[in-house]
DNA sequence: ATATCATTTTGGCATATTGCCAAATGACAA
DNA sequence: TTGTCATTTGGCAATATGCCAAAATGATAT
């Protein structure tokens, strides 16, 4: 058994605590097929203030989750790495186990 | 783009909501191997109370993260899913990255 | 240069959540 | 019954949260 260095953990838990948000998961999901998104599209889809979006693009960014890019007017995220997409495939694994 | 369900995806961000606490993810990685640990043992290493981490451990269950298992006095958990381990590596993956 | 569009950042607030301990309870074995 | 190991409950102080509104930034178009 480790010991259990809490500061080491807590950046670790970031990572996690920003797919923790209704919101934020429901962004990734709209990601996990590996296509881009303009910000614009987000905004129009949740019913939020965009400056509410933007934070959670925000969180998402320094989790390291998205990655943006600028071009033109527009921003456009996408997934940091393929295996974000995996993530959502164990959660949904367990959602149908729940099921039966 | 599908539309936001603010309900939906509550219920399911609880799942990564359970990982987003230095203690817990502390303890998902002390079971990533796949073997199991006594709680006793996570109660020795880590300098809480028992009864909080009991109440880690609980939230780990109710999240299907892990799964309990008493045998005689004691009470062992493990991963109730080898994509459990699978998520750490993703964000092991992402950590190394960052120090380049 | 000025205006416009898309997005980010800041400030502030009310609310909700959190993590923790301590004490009580439960379950089981000896 | 007594002792262990673990879970549950109650309560609290501290913190974090999510959101909106307004201001600031940046890029493009006129």
């Amino acid at each position: 058994m480790k010991p259990f260095k809490r500061a080491e953990h807590s950046s670790h838990a970031a990572f996690f605590k920003a797919l923790g948000h209704p919101t934020r998961l429901w962004i990734v999901r709209q990601l996990a097929d590996g296509k881009e998104q303009c910000v614009c599209e987000f905004v129009d889809e949740a019913k939020v203030d965009f400056s509410t979006i933007s934070q959670h693009l925000s969180i998402l960014k320094q989790a390291r989750i998205l990655v943006d890019d600028k071009r033109g007017k527009s921003v456009y995220y996408t997934l940091a790495c393929p295996c974000i997409a995996g993530l959502l495939d164990c959660l949904d694994n367990r959602l149908e186990k729940e099921i039966k």
